[in-house]
RNA sequence: GCUCGGGUGGCGGAAUAGGUAGACGCGCAGGACUUAAAAUCCUGUUUUCAGUAAUGAAAGUACGGGUUCGAUUCCCGUCCCGAGCACCA
């Protein structure tokens, strides 16, 4: 026992007992309720860690920990996702293999989190770059590979019973979610050769092969995902971006594009990122309709989410990235036409943000509008999408701001179908006419309706009449899965000599060494330099690694059973820990990770692997730390505070404590080194509760009211602080309770012991020694977490504020069960109070028991 | 441009089923202990005005209105900051 608190002697001797007791391994255990808290497992970067990593491992260390106290049993795991490019870029530089940095990058992290004293199942570990980790995420691939999406049930089904259904059924009546194929009878898939069943079971395969445009990057020599690119250039490194056509892995996540939007109703999450999902997502409800070419019998097919504006369709714009563009154009056009496209083209991405002046042509066609009957040019210009939609749109110029501007550009008809409810439009038009509550006009049968009444009406008139339907749409895409990297999982996947890709079935499919880790450059991965590994008996591998988010789409689950190598993870295991009750990392995962995760969880879901559909039940986003300039913390900026010198300087509780003090966990904030002074000021403090001097002085005397009324009311606010998350002022009711007991020399262990429990979650180290010099031989963090008697916490009487006209003029004590006329009689003969009124009558008297008294001249 | 957050002392931030604004901490000022320093402890600290002082008065939660006995909290408008989306028909 010592007199001091010296920190560093006391973390470090609790840290090796924890270890050595296996302190936090958990196990099933079915006598007690689960929870399961985790953190976004973190890229293992050479850096290390910064003071602002730790936040959310903080706050969700302390969930934690007090859910263990409450009785639960906890799993709380870390792990590494660890392949990625920076691991690459590395290896790149050095020569040195990735798997060689990465796990030296491991242990550097594992030491750096062992200082602050999390409370992590170590033996739960998970690494994504190691093979009994990613086989399974293989498995996980195949198991896409070998499903389909019916619409009809809603849910994944084996490709076995979709070639069932073409051998009995042809084409005819199934619901898949996919591609577009024609229409074919059973005995002409029967007749078709393998290659051509394969690119039709392509077009449903939820994992598939697709030609798709890819944001290629040269520097780089790799494809990004859109989330990697921004404003036109990489992400990381700023390099330009340029779109590229390219064959790659995809997976179908659109076929679960509208339960991954209904699923965010049922979480906790912030509305901030529900709504980024939505958002991505971009459902919109519309309609098809078909546009017929003057003097043909074609069509042009757009889509619309504003039906009730198509009397003011004037022309319509095709978008110049159309395949099949030449049809939409006359033959004398043809060549002005394409030339636009190719411009078009090879428009960069930062470029067409940057100018959004209007360009185009006429591709020398007229269209007929099914609802006016006259003929509308057609014009192809690049603010059309050709991925949305259909890539053509019905242009209404008066009520579009795009239309608007192209129409006044080439000076096309504008015609004003809106109009507001009362009253009249300016005519003509200066801007496009854009409002919510408008009502139709010149438009027919439609006239006088809102614009829901005829959105409806329009549509019912369109499907009667032939001209197309109802129709959603939506933003998100296709998930490209493949990367032309070394230092990713590889695809269980190779191709016969018809080139049709087949499921390797022993996994795991390890990396092989490579001489460079140099993207080709030609855009295929270095592994397609390996001859020997890429040819196989069976035909030619895969070349091609998965990206970095695959590993993390379910690593949640592997933490359950994560030495399993039979099954991703076993059924008793899953079925015991089932969902991630609470989630805690930032929110620059909103479209990327978190996205992916609750598609893959759905997708196991309706394999019947888990029984719940939603991965991460709440999700907590922590703030930023930024540097004590106020800028982001990196070491660009030379601003970076590392966790391993505040922990050598202050101690691992105070670094804890103290970032849980600077503010609300969700916030941004700077970090301030003179604060941290006052966390170890007031553990200092805390300690001199338990000793005097050099002297133990911790006293076995009974407590007085006012001393539990001190303890009980820390219990009540520390319990429903944690249960918020509001860790900052948990801290200072830490503070007001030690400068309270202090105030009352109040040193009595039955009081002291409690606060210890309740501060155990923050300050794992100083309360376990404490705990022990009190002469416990168990570990204060399998203590039980404390009740109070709320009948300390009722005041029998409230010194009450007396406001005249609302202005606080006096305060007068009353007992709380002093009647309403007693209290107003003594209030109104109050001195103070009668100077206040300067003799005007009285007209109102207000008494909120307990809070305030008002009164009214 | 659209959507969602948010504007409270010198600073980080408390307090909103409407009820004493500024808890707690930092910083600053003064004091105690000490030969001295560190550490520790005590007092003060929203602003302005009056007073030697105790104290008293007025204003005050971005700005302007409104509802209310009473608004940091609710409603309307304006400004500013942050985040997300961005030619998505």
């Amino acid at each position: 026992m010592s007199a001091q608190y010296s920190f560093t002697e006391i973390e470090k001797k609790w840290q090796r007992q924890w270890e050595n007791t296996q302190l936090y391994a958990v196990d099933i255990d079915t006598n007690k309720p689960k929870y399961y808290v985790l953190d976004m497992f973190p890229y293992p970067s050479g850096s290390g860690l910064h003071v602002g990593h730790p936040l959310g491992y903080i706050a969700s260390d302390i969930v934690a920990r007090y859910k263990r106290l409450n009785g639960y049993n906890v799993l709380h795991p870390m792990g590494y996702d660890a392949f990625g490019l920076p691991a690459e870029q590395y290896a790149i530089q050095t020569g040195q293999h990735p798997a060689v940095t990465t796990e030296q990058n491991v242990q550097r992290f594992r030491e750096q989190l062992n200082i602050m004293g999390f409370s992590y199942d170590w033996d739960r570990q998970v690494k994504t770059c190691d093979p009994n980790y990613y086989q399974f995420t293989q498995q996980i691939f195949a198991l896409f590979f070998e499903h389909w999406y019916n619409k009809q049930t809603q849910k994944a089904a084996p490709i076995a019973q979709l070639i069932e259904h073409f051998q009995l059924h042809g084409s005819e009546n199934f619901q898949a979610h996919g591609g577009k194929i024609n229409p074919f009878t059973a005995q002409e898939w029967s007749e078709m050769s393998p290659l051509q069943q394969h690119e039709i079971l392509n077009q449903f395969r939820l994992a598939f092969v697709d030609e798709t445009t890819v944001n290629w990057c040269e520097a780089m020599g790799t494809v990004l995902a859109n989330e990697e690119v921004v404003n036109g250039v990489s992400e990381r490194g700023g390099y330009p971006v340029v779109r590229k056509k390219m064959r790659q892995w995809s997976l179908r996540i659109t076929a679960y594009a509208d339960r991954l939007l209904d699923g965010l109703n049922t979480l906790q999450w912030s509305d901030a990122i529900k709504e980024i999902q939505r958002n991505w997502i971009g459902k919109s409800q519309g309609a098809e309709i078909d546009f017929v070419v003057r003097g043909t019998l074609k069509t042009l097919k757009v889509f619309t989410t504003r039906p009730d504006t198509i009397f003011g369709a004037t022309f319509m714009v095709v978008a110049p990235e159309l395949e099949n563009l030449s049809e939409y154009c006359s033959e004398d056009q043809w060549p002005i036409v394409q030339e636009y496209a190719n411009k078009a083209k090879n428009r960069s991405e930062i470029d067409r943000m940057a100018d959004t002046t209007k360009t185009g042509v006429f591709t020398g066609m007229e269209a007929i509008n099914p609802f006016t009957g006259e003929p509308i040019p057609v014009w192809v210009s690049d603010y059309v999408l050709a991925n949305y939609g259909t890539g053509i749109i019905m242009a209404v110029p008066a009520h579009d701001e795009r239309d608007f501007a192209f129409a006044k550009t080439f000076d096309l008809n504008i015609v004003p179908v809106i109009k507001p409810a009362n009253g009249e439009l300016d005519l003509p038009l200066e801007q496009a006419y854009i409002a919510k509550d408008g009502i139709c006009f010149n438009s027919g049968f439609l006239d006088g309706l809102s614009m829901k009444e005829a959105i409806s009406t329009a549509i019912a008139k369109v499907e009667k009449a032939g001209w197309g339907q109802a129709k959603v749409n939506y933003r998100l895409r296709e998930a490209g899965f493949g990367r032309q990297r070394y230092w990713g999982e590889p695809f269980p996947i190779v191709y016969n000599e018809e080139g049709i890709p087949q499921l390797i079935q022993e996994l795991p499919v390890e990396l092989p060494q490579v001489d460079s880790y140099k993207p080709t450059g030609n855009g295929e991965s270095p592994l397609s330099a390996v001859t020997t590994w890429v040819n196989t008996p069976q035909g030619k591998r895969e070349t091609d690694t998965m990206p970095g988010w695959a590993g993390s789409s379910w690593y949640f689950l592997r933490y359950t059973d994560p030495k399993n190598n039979e099954q991703l993870a076993s059924p008793e295991a899953l079925n015991y820990w089932q969902q991630v009750d609470l989630y805690v990392g930032g929110s620059e995962h909103a479209t990327g990770h978190l996205l992916y995760s609750r598609f893959w969880t759905k997708f196991l879901f309706d394999l019947g692997i888990i029984s719940w559909d939603e991965p991460f039940k709440r999700l907590v986003n922590q703030g930023m730390i930024m540097g004590e300039d106020g800028q982001k913390m990196s070491k660009r900026w030379g601003n970076v505070v590392n966790p391993d010198d505040v922990c050598a300087q202050y101690g691992a509780d105070t670094l804890r404590m103290y970032e849980m003090f600077l503010g609300p966990l969700t916030d941004s904030k700077p970090w301030n080194t003179h604060g941290i002074e006052g966390v170890s000021r007031f553990f200092g403090k805390f300690w001199r509760l338990f000793y005097e001097g050099e002297q133990w002085a911790v006293s076995q005397e009974a407590p007085t009211p006012a001393e539990l009324k001190i303890l009980y009311k820390t219990i009540k606010k520390i319990t429903e602080d944690i249960e918020s998350m509001s860790f900052n002022t948990s801290v200072s009711a830490f503070m007001v309770a030690t400068n309270e007991l202090g105030a009352l020399k109040c040193r009595k262990q039955e009081i002291l012991e409690t606060l210890l429990i309740l501060m155990a979650p923050f300050a794992p180290h100083i309360t376990e020694e404490l705990w022990h010099q009190l002469g416990h031989s168990d570990s204060i963090h399998t203590a039980n977490w404390p009740t109070y008697d709320s009948q300390y916490l009722v005041e029998s009487s409230f010194n009450y504020p007396i406001s005249i006209n609302g202005k606080t003029r006096a305060q007068i004590e009353f007992e709380l069960s002093t009647t309403e006329a007693d209290i107003q009689a003594a209030v109104l003969s109050n001195e103070l109070v009668i100077k206040w009124m300067e003799g005007k009558p009285l007209k109102k008297f207000i008494l909120v028991k307990g809070r305030i008294i008002n009164v009214v001249v």
